[in-house]
DNA sequence: CCATACTTACTTACTTGTTAGTAAGTGGAT
DNA sequence: ATCCACTTACTAACAAGTAAGTAAGTATGG
């Protein structure tokens, strides 16, 4: 038999090859997490030796740096050049993107596992996780005193913030449960049910939420 | 500061050894993680090798199930015979549970840690973890079932396992926030405003939650 | 009441496997 | 002629698990 190594093409440009091993890293940490993931592992599904990814990045470490990096640069580039929408606009962005995580299951996979991970003493990822929290938290905070505003409704800042970790919070923590058991919870119909719950609770009387335009058949 | 590895008492017996054993090794798989930490680290926690853990446990994944079995008996334990309530009651429980766990923050990483760790693929916890979800489900959704019935008020059932889905969704979902930078997440108050504002969602004009018996002060 | 037989709780030493990281070289494209 | 993407070949650390031995304790028979 010939080569192990089925005749990959060789000599791939940096930027490329980059790129080929930064979404690998992303499905490798993403399904077994980032200290059970192995650089080999990665390299192998970019047809190099672990060695090579080495080359590239350096450090195991630095990968994921740059993994999370490349994620965010991916979901904003999916938004297509379009702010991430404030007020009400963005509890209808959210319940869409909800909806759409339900089939991408990696994606959320990658998202829970690495946000549990970083929890665990001296993470590589636990300050990026803390601040990514904090602007999503601002982010909603911020979009709940706009419609608060708007009504004439008195929203304390407590309870603007309570809500807002309250909203990521369920998100999160119903992705878990839906990865563990997909047929018995619905992640769409039940992160919409909670985040109109908790909507409901700071601003009474709020309507429902369709969701964002664009997103009703296939995506 | 602790110890230097004392001159420790040889030859002590099983059953109080495993218990070390176990205390040791949910500190530690609670702290790195189960695949992260390692069984040395456990046994040096206890002042044994290695090789005398894999005495007592035959292998790493039976010492973890053992661990998850242990935590399940000493948090019952807790409970001091009283089952656990129903009703408005478990709410309440919730609630001061979380007010409790404020101050117990190893006990919520390890829970954490080991429910992200879970999600990945082919890991040992993950039966558990599902059925553990799917019971915590069942308790809550019939909880609601009761409060409901007791105001007849119509409650959808799959409004009840949406309901319930959201109360553990939104409990985990703020510990992992509360755990990355419990100065800024209140977890005790902002896991009261969730559960209420869910509870409100489906049973209308739900009185709020003060803590269960014994927790008004400063704990 | 003591010696013998056995069990238990380990240790030491090892095997086997895996890991991240390094250093030096190779071959293709410009 | 050189750059540079990569490989080969290695190291050092660490992992789980195994095997064999040893000391401490328990039961038994005389």
């Amino acid at each position: 038999m010939s080569q192990a190594t089925p005749p990959r093409s060789r000599r791939v440009p940096r930027a490329e090859r980059r790129e080929e091993i930064l979404a690998a890293a992303a499905r490798v940490f993403g399904s077994k997490g980032y200290r059970a993931g192995s650089l080999a592992e990665v390299a192998e599904q970019v047809g190099i030796t672990h060695a090579g990814v080495l080359h590239h990045f350096g450090s195991k470490d630095r990968l994921l740096w740059e993994v999370l990096e490349y994620r965010d640069r991916v979901d904003v580039e999916h938004l297509e050049g379009q702010h991430i929408p404030g007020g009400l606009e963005l509890f209808r962005h959210l319940v869409t993107t909800a909806r759409r995580n339900a089939d991408r299951r990696g994606i959320v996979q990658a998202y829970t596992v690495l946000t549990g991970e970083a929890v665990t003493d001296g993470h590589p990822a636990a300050d990026r996780a803390r601040t990514r929290f904090g602007v999503l938290r601002e982010d909603i905070a911020s979009a709940l005193r706009t419609v608060a505003d708007e009504r004439g409704v008195d929203l304390a800042e407590q309870d603007a913030v309570r809500a807002a970790s309250a909203v990521i919070g369920v998100m999160d923590g119903l992705q878990t449960q839906w990865l563990l058991d997909p047929e018995v919870v619905d992640l769409a119909e039940s992160t919409a049910f909670a985040i109109e719950a908790i909507l409901r609770a700071v601003l009474p009387g709020v309507e429902p939420l369709p969701d964002s335009p664009g997103a009703s058949g296939a995506p």
